[in-house]
Parts: structure tokens; C-alpha cells; sequence
DNA sequence: CGACACTTTGACTGTAGTCAATGTAAGTGG
DNA sequence: CCACTTACATTGACTACAGTCAAAGTGTCG
């Protein structure tokens, strides 16, 4: 048995590729390219025409969408493991940009859907990734129309602690517990939350000084007590 | 060639049965039975433990999230020719309840999934849907986060009318005309758009006082310029 | 050191929310 | 048939949350 790339992948058992038979997954590494972006590339714009599909492997990429007078919606975070790229030839009608560096894997488009044909299951991974993601944006709609600003940078802090969970950006002991570094801007976090820089800088130091959470280098966030955290979010389903 | 009861059925053109083959047809139309709901029934209830798919045949079904305290956001609507359903055996994370009267075309789950083995092209075409679902969850992000309550309203109005053309709903001669009728309460309204009733009344008061739109018995809607409320809406996109 | 990007803080404003009253229409029962 | 109820919608007065504008603070990089 060959050793390949995949199998030191930090990302392995968490991305699409988790559920591949050992053959599925020597088919995938052979077309499979890494890519780096600095924070700020716009991805689409690299990648030739969108004709692609990636996997994150580290960094955050955003999805959005701008209004003609330049307000803008962050629809979309994808961290590391999961999926980029839009299945059946479409255009994807996000743009697409890092928001940190970036590492993708990336897999020619036509290949990978040749791929796809001969093995099944990976295009039923795909379905059931896009699901999730619906699942997501929907409840992102509740957070967007009915959250105040308190709950939706709440909500923000506990999403981006679960979903940088297992990257190794941690280091926690206690289990009440979070530590991490925040991938996100302010003004991108505002874009993301619906809101304004200055809303978002307001409602951390609010969190600050009532000792919920400390940030060091306006980058490192540390939460002190998650179930509180998760009171102020209103919901525990994110 | 049997006749059979798709062939007169008022949304099969635009349903996900309109790329299917005689065969394919046949065979679908085999497990099929009408249902019908009146406004305000939970439909996952009724239909015994979600156990089921289908397509909207009239009326309108709204998909929804809610908070514990009672807050509550409208994440999609379904109307004629769309599909209802979770893939995959799992359990849809929304509530969907009837909006007005509804008639559904209803498939038994693990009869229509065996359709789905011997037809791919369902499958895909259940894909390609749920990729349409998660566009325009991300677009409806934009108008939550982003969008004045002016230009929250305006865009519903013209999401109506364009998901409402070809129902049958229609009278209108003059080209940049639209004439319907609103699916939903002004609480729905609200709930959709992220707003309060107050504000969603307001702002259509304010379209009437304009000259832009007509209410007739809070219910039928006259759009008389839709170029102007587009531009009201702030995207073209919706 | 200075320039630059990003963040925080403060003072003020405005949009949409809240609370309350009134209006409208449809349906019920005496 | 008409009072009464109920559900939904509109309107008004007031409030508050988040936005705007502006200035100052912090950290990084050349």
C-alpha cells in the first residue's frame, strides 16, 4: 500500500475525504494540488474560472455578497476540512475570499467529477455537505433577523470556538473553558453578524468587562465560562 | 401510454417531476396522494414522523426557526412546484406549517428513496434543488443583515410576485404591472423579513401613499411600476 | 521614527421597536 | 338581522438600540 499525502493530512478524518475507501482516496490524491492564498486573495479570481474543488486545509475563507452600493453580507465561513467549490458546472454566486492565509487542496473540477461518477458515494458526500450548509445559513437567517447585537457577537465567539475545535489552535485545560485565536476582522465580523465595526468593538468590551471573555492583541480570545456564553446567545444550537 | 393523474397536474412543468421520463413518471405517480392542510397546521405533524416528500401543488408553506423565548424567524417559503422533504433519513431542523391553504403532492420517503436508486437523475435533480434552497437562504442573508425595512419590504413584494407567476393568481395586461395575492399575514411578513408588524404595515402604507403599490382588502397587491420598486429594493437579485 | 491598518471610545442621531389605542372584516349566536 | 367576539391591520406617541461621525489608541512594518 503506497503511502500518500492524504494519509498525514491534518484535515483527513473531518473533510469529504473522511468516508473514502483506501482506493477512493488514492484516485483523489492523485489529482489533488495544495494551494496557497494570503489573506485578502480573492479565490475565485486565482483558481481559473471557479474550475475547481478544495478542501481547506488552514485559514478561513469567506463567502459573500455586496449590495451595488458596497454594503456587505459574509453568507458563508468555510474553516479548515470543509468544502469549496460548486458542484454540476454552475458559477458559484459568491465571491470567494481569504480571510486569513489560506491553504487549499484543490482538485480539478473535471476530474473530480469523473471521480465522482465511478464512486458514488462521494458525490452523496457532497449532497449531505450542501445540507449541512443549508442547515447552517438557515440558522444564521434566525441569528441575522431577530438577534440583538449582544447575542449575535455571543453567538459568533461560541461558533468560531466550536468550529476551530481540533485545529490545534488550542489550548485548553478547563473545560468551561475556550481558547482561541479570532479569524475574523472586525468589519468582517460586522459583515458577518449584520452589524457595525463599532457595534462589534463595543458589545466585545462589554464582554470584557464583565470578565465573560479577554482578548490579547485584539486577536486572542479567551472564554472564561462557555455556559454563560451560551445564555447570552439566546440559543444553544449553534 | 396510460393516462395518469400527472398529466393534467398544474405544476408539473416547473416540479422536480418535470425532468423525469414516461418510466420515471409512471412510477412516481404510482406512490403519490394528495393532502391537503389549512392554514396554520404544523405539517411535520401530521404527516407521521416526517416520514415523507412533497411537492406543492397550491398555496404557500412556511419553513421556520424559533427561540425559546418565543422570537421566531420565517428561514424559507415554499410555494407551487417546490419540494418539501429532507434527504437522507434525517430529521428536517425546521418547523413547517401552512401558510394559507395548501395542497401537497405527498411521496412515501422509503418508496420514493428506491425510485431514486434505480433513477439518478432524481437524485440529482434533488441536489440541484437544494443547492437553489441554500442561494437563496444566502441572498435572503444579505436582505436580513443588510437591507433597510423600506427596502425589506420592497424586495418581498417582489419575490411574490415572481415565485407567485404562472400560478394562475395573475390578471396583468400592462407589462411592468404585477397583480397578487399576498401569501402571508403581516406577522408572517414580519417574521420573514425580520421586522415587527408595526414596521411592516407602516412601510406598505408608505409604498400606497407613494402611488407604487395598491392593497386591496390587505390581501391583492397592485405593483404599478415594477422597475421602481426594484430599485427600491436596492438588488435586482431576488 | 513615521506611516498605515485596525480597533476602541465618545457624543450624537435616526431607524425601527414598544406600547397602546383604534380600525376593519369575518364569523357566531341570540 | 344585528350585537358581539375574534383576528388581523393600521396609526400614533414615545423609546431604545444600533448606526454615524469623529477622534484617539494600539500594534506592525518599512
Amino acid at each position: 500500500m503506497a503511502v500518500i499525502a492524504c494519509d498525514s493530512c491534518s484535515v483527513r478524518n473531518r473533510a469529504l475525504c473522511g468516508a473514502l475507501s483506501r482506493d477512493e482516496l488514492e484516485s483523489l490524491n492523485a489529482i489533488a494540488r495544495f494551494r496557497d492564498f494570503s489573506s485578502g486573495e480573492n479565490i475565485h479570481a486565482e483558481l481559473d474560472v471557479q474550475n475547481y474543488f478544495a478542501n481547506v486545509i488552514s485559514g478561513v475563507v469567506k463567502l459573500s455578497k455586496s449590495m451595488p452600493d458596497g454594503r456587505q453580507q459574509i453568507v458563508g465561513l468555510q474553516f479548515p476540512s470543509n468544502f469549496l467549490g460548486r458542484p454540476f458546472g454552475e458559477q458559484s454566486p459568491y465571491v470567494a475570499e481569504a480571510a486569513t492565509e489560506v491553504r487549499l487542496c484543490t482538485f480539478n473540477k473535471p476530474r473530480f467529477e469523473a471521480l465522482t461518477r465511478n464512486y458514488p458515494g462521494l458525490e452523496r458526500r457532497l449532497f449531505e455537505n450542501t445540507l449541512s450548509e443549508l442547515d447552517a445559513a438557515r440558522d444564521w437567517m434566525l441569528l441575522l433577523g431577530r438577534k440583538s447585537a449582544a447575542e449575535k457577537v455571543a453567538s459568533f465567539l461560541l461558533m468560531v470556538a466550536e468550529r476551530l475545535k481540533d485545529t490545534g489552535c488550542h489550548s485548553d485545560t478547563a473545560p468551561n473553558t475556550r481558547t482561541f485565536n479570532l479569524p475574523l476582522t472586525r468589519a468582517d465580523m460586522a459583515d458577518y453578524l449584520g452589524l457595525t465595526i463599532e457595534t462589534v468593538s463595543r458589545q466585545l468590551t462589554k464582554l470584557k468587562s464583565s470578565g465573560l471573555i479577554e482578548i490579547e492583541n485584539f486577536r486572542t480570545v479567551v472564554v472564561k465560562d462557555v455556559g454563560r456564553l451560551e445564555k447570552l446567545a439566546g440559543t444553544t444550537s449553534l
